[in-house]
DNA sequence: CTGAAAGCGCTTACAG
DNA sequence: CTGAAAGCGCTTACAG
């Protein structure tokens, strides 16, 4: 196939017998062009097959056209981000965005490099490195929950109701008959993920319940959610377990088998987070449907607003994003 | 945070006191300019943290920077094609391109407004619509497996050893005393997926079998790949089951518990691909580990050789990344 | 070894 | 209502 070099405006301008000057406006919907030369131009447009030059575009009015998305590390089993990131996508197109991934083992040099007019991160967390960095970039952020530094600026924020989430979750449990549940956490600490933990503690605090909290790293999660899926078993109380990714439910459900436990009656299990997995284990998992694909369109669009100038870094955007309990048959309780 | 404008070369220049030529060669490592000249130019370039627009660069030698990366549709929770595309990521970085995933609902409108250097589609599927027309862009295209059409005209193929793996997962069921072996393949026709399917074909015929072959659709793989598991043991006498995507063998798995089999024991299972859920579950489930990040990396080498004007139509550049099966108890067999 | 100039494709004040 | 010109930031032939 020869390369065919892309239709420019010069082309369309002297086929319409305009100056390029004239195409661009008609092309724009700008103001100073007749109607009639207006239609002609989209016409001739239209038949050479033109589309604009993103890059000189870009060039002209300084932007890079570029969002970029920073993820945790260590999640590519969670379909969460997968979803979130499309959903992302979809409404960067609405300003003519491309989104791309930034790397986790960006040095600082190489982040020098990053251009974009904007980042959206999710799921910050208080260990990773990189998340100062990217700040120091000077571009604006919005993240996707809160930022590990509440003190960092940021000039949006999406937020999911965990506090909500958890608290349905946890009372469902309680009528369902539970009297001892236990949380799985991951290690790397997430502000969403201290959110339901805090609301746990509370939770626990209000019935005279002692909290029994567990972690396990996202680099490996499925070996530790099983190793302290034992350890909440082993102590014989537990009857019921969040655990706070779609991934490591299943080791939960897997461990719980060897204790001879039976899920969803003697031993109820939940996830934070929903994936279209937990539909269809054995038993189904309950789990908390986050509508990643609405959470990433958010962020976006929260960053469009950002980028036309609404909010500051003293006034930052915020958006909320409904969740919804999935209840399924792993916390049916023995009735 | 004051949104600081980016160091540009002029500044350079003008705090060097050279022309932004003599800059632009001292920077890029160009002959043209003394010694001396240059390593004042990258100190001073260094020190005000200047970083070449690429936009400018882009525009100025026509290029977009930007490579397009095709998914196949509903797989956001097999972790193989975020690995992939990260690997693809990482190899961008080498020539300076950033990778943007490509959304499915593009019509042929927006899909001309889809501006890159190079394309990588990753398991192309025969129905895809959307494929012809990426491909009618006219921009080089590396293919992740084969093509469905072989005519179409890519410029590289990177592919895996599936008839290899095959072979092998199906003579380990063998020796590990299956007689009666199935595969669930993807309903969506992928090239890939096709030449596990042939290959056990080739196999069955060898030894006298007939083959079982069911089909899942990717949208919604869970249910789908439920009720054909529940089909194949209804027959009684399948006794080994391949998965070809690693979120459906869950689904195996959890289906033949409902029929009392025991998987490892009476009832082989293997994924063709594998993901780090199955190291995990109960039994851990032998996968082919296809070495998605290396995949990635290699059709991105591959697409940088052909931007630099390596291969062509007639003769595509070909790579082949080597595939793994890792055993696990999934198939231990009786003994 | 270095500088002045042209140009990548676009948009937008500024004159007419 | 339209055209000529400048400029976004860069690179690279072309003169000196």
């Amino acid at each position: 196939m020869p390369k065919k070099s892309p239709v420019t405006l010069k082309q369309v301008a002297e086929r319409a017998e305009v100056s390029r000057a004239a195409a661009s406006f008609a092309l724009s919907g700008r103001q100073g062009v007749s109607e009639e030369t207006r239609s002609r131009v989209l016409r001739i447009a239209e038949e050479l097959g033109y589309s604009p030059n993103q890059t000189a575009q870009n060039l002209r009015s300084s932007r890079t056209g570029v969002i970029a998305v920073y993820l945790p590390k260590d999640v590519s089993t969670l379909s969460y981000y997968m979803e979130a990131t499309f959903g992302i996508i979809d409404e960067a197109e609405q300003s003519d965005h491309i989104v791309t991934l930034v790397p986790h083992h960006r040095t600082v040099k190489s982040l020098g490099r990053l251009h974009a007019d904007g980042i959206i991160m999710l799921d910050p967390t208080f260990e990773d490195p990189s998340i100062p960095r990217l700040l120091g970039l000077g571009l604006p952020v919005v993240s996707g929950e809160e930022m590990p530094d509440p003190s960092a600026e940021v000039a949006g924020q999406v937020t999911s109701d965990h506090v909500g989430s958890t608290v349905e979750l946890l009372d469902h449990f309680e009528s369902a008959g539970a009297r001892c549940p236990a949380i799985i956490a991951p290690r790397e600490r997430m502000p969403w993920a201290m959110s339901v933990e805090d609301t746990y503690r509370r939770w626990c605090e209000d019935r005279g319940l002692t909290p029994r909290i567990e972690y396990a790293a996202l680099a490996g999660i499925e070996e530790s959610t099983r190793r302290v899926t034992r350890t909440l078993l082993d102590s014989g109380s537990v009857d019921a377990i969040i655990a706070l990714t779609d991934g490591s439910v299943l080791n939960v459900l897997t461990s719980a088998a060897e204790y001879g436990r039976t899920v969803g009656r003697d031993l109820l299990v939940a996830a934070a987070v929903d994936s279209p997995l937990l539909g269809y284990t054995d038993p189904a998992v309950t789990a908390v449907d986050l509508r990643p694909r609405e959470f990433g369109r958010t962020c976006m669009s929260v960053l469009n607003r950002v980028l036309e100038g609404e909010g500051s870094p003293q006034e930052p955007l915020a958006e909320a994003v409904e969740t919804t309990v999935v209840y399924r048959a792993s916390t049916a309780g023995a009735r």
